[in-house]
Formats: C-alpha cells, sequence, structure tokens
DNA sequence: AACTATTTATAAGA
DNA sequence: TTCTTATAAATAGTT
C-alpha cells in the first residue's frame, strides 16, 4: 500500500528499519484494536521496537492483562477444575477427588518453583529480575552451544 | 476499506462478529509477519476468537514455531472447560478420572521442563532443543520488558 | 469461499 | 517526526 510494492524482507539500513517500525507499529495498533472491539474478544499484542522498546496493547480493558497473559501461560494458572455444582454424590467419586488432591498438590508445589520461569512478569524487583535476565541469557547460550553441536553432529 | 465505511463499534450480531473475526484475523496476522521481518524484531499476537479458540503468532519464526508454543502452553484449557454440554452427560467418575490422568500428566509435564532449564546439555533432541531455545527467547524477552517497566517507573 | 467497489494503510519523497 | 499523495492492500457487502 504505497507507491510501490514492498518486499517482505528484513530491511538492511537500520535507520529504515525504525522509520518502518514507528509508522507500521500505529497501523497495526488500530487493527487491532478495531480487531477487539468489533468482535469484542480478548486480544493481546507485544512488540518490541528496533531499540527494544516494547509495546503493550491489550484488547478491552487494560487491568485484563493480567488474565490474558495467564491464558497466554497456563502453566500458572490455579484452574477451575472442580465442577463441584454437577458432582456431589458416590464414593467412587470422593476417592477419585482424594486422589486428584493430591496429585494437585505436587502440581502446585512444581508450578511454584516454575513460576518465575514462566512469569518473570510478577517479579517486582529489579534486582531479581537482573539476576534473572542473567540466568536467561546464560541458559541460552548453552542451549544455542547444544544446538550447534547437534546440528553439526547431525550433518556428518 | 469496503463498501462502505465501518463504524468501530461491538458488532451486535454473534454471527457477525465471527465472520468479522475470520476474515480480519487473517489481515492482522499477516501485518504482524511483515512487521516481525521488516523491522527484524520480537513481537507477540494472541487473539481468542468469538467462541474462545487461541490464536498465537510469535515473532519471525514460521508456523512450525507456532505449533510448538501451542504444545509448550497447554491454551486448549479453556476449550476443555467451555465443554459444561459433554461434562454433564458424562459420569462424574470418570470426570474426575479424567481430571486425575490430566493432572498427573500436568505434573509430568513440570518435572520434565523444571529438568531442561536446570540441564539444557542434556537434552539430545533437536525438537526439544529448538523448544527450549524458543522458550528462553520469549522469557527472556519479557523479563527485558518487564526491566524495562520497572526502570522506567523508578525514573518517575 | 469468491467477487469487486471502496476504504484504508502506507511507500516514497519532502 | 510529520505531511502529502500515488498506489498497494485490506476488507464490507454481497453472492
Amino acid at each position: 500500500m504505497g507507491r510501490r510494492r514492498l518486499q517482505i524482507q528484513r530491511l538492511e539500513c537500520v535507520k529504515a528499519r525504525q522509520a518502518k517500525y514507528s509508522k507500521r507499529k500505529i497501523g497495526i495498533l488500530k487493527k487491532a484494536k478495531e480487531l477487539a472491539i468489533l468482535c469484542d474478544i480478548d486480544l493481546a499484542l507485544l512488540m518490541f521496537s528496533p531499540t527494544g522498546k516494547p509495546t503493550l496493547y491489550v484488547g478491552q480493558d487494560k487491568e485484563e492483562a493480567v488474565k490474558i497473559i495467564k491464558k497466554m501461560y497456563p502453566i500458572d494458572d490455579s484452574e477451575a477444575l472442580s465442577n463441584n455444582s454437577l458432582i456431589q454424590r458416590e464414593e467412587a467419586v470422593k476417592v477419585k477427588q482424594a486422589e486428584l488432591l493430591e496429585s494437585k498438590e505436587k502440581l502446585a508445589q512444581k508450578r511454584k518453583i516454575l513460576r518465575d520461569w514462566t512469569n518473570p512478569d510478577k517479579i517486582n524487583d529489579l534486582r531479581q529480575i537482573k539476576i534473572m535476565e542473567e540466568h536467561l541469557v546464560a541458559t541460552l547460550a548453552r542451549v544455542k552451544s547444544k544446538k550447534h553441536r547437534v546440528d553439526t553432529k547431525a550433518l556428518s
């Protein structure tokens, strides 16, 4: 949509990338808002500018952001698995319920450990965030190294 | 961009909302992909259709990455929870049994993830390594975003 | 899903 | 960044 057709490929010039970003960011944000309103849906759009500045749009109510992110990463949700209204008799049910509870308790434990990894957004201490970042960068480096080794091995 | 100008407001007719969603979803996904590629940025777009079905697009990655992330984050939870009619017809015991199984599966999954986070070098499957990398990149982005927000807040 | 008349987004240039 | 304008793209209404 312009004077000429544009090839969709990485713009080599940094300046051009930044300029393009500032223009298209406006466009896609508008589209996101329109879609969320027209169809009355939850929607989240997160972008990082070429300089790393994040922009987040969350459809409808901004306070809903947490809910959206929970939907995005259900690893952290505290689940609505118990349909009390539907179930309320039988011994077998109770037994299963007990087993379920036990399993869930264990699950909750694991989740607690994983929470910081999967929901870094919840960490509010800058110090903690920095530690987290360092750890992630280090782990990522290890993974990339490992991938490289596996790739190389696969070729030979 | 159509025969007539459209007012941006919630469409009252459910059918109309669904139809509009299916059309515009394609459009905004295309925009997101173009922006990510052109400007070489990280970007995440998550939408829930009027029926609750989630669509996730992440960064410059190809369709394969989307599938991987969908597997990693069991977004389909929302579908399971909305199937009340089905649940009503099933026996309570069976429901509990299924929930128990699900819970146990999730537990196993968490254990696996936790193991991988601490020992990425031990993963030998290229596919798994790639999943791990995706996850790390995504989490790192979120941490950076969070850091940025905390930093900004601290300044004000 | 497909078809077009129109509107909208935006590429290039200033 | 902002504006202008020619053009490419998205899409509203309809079938």
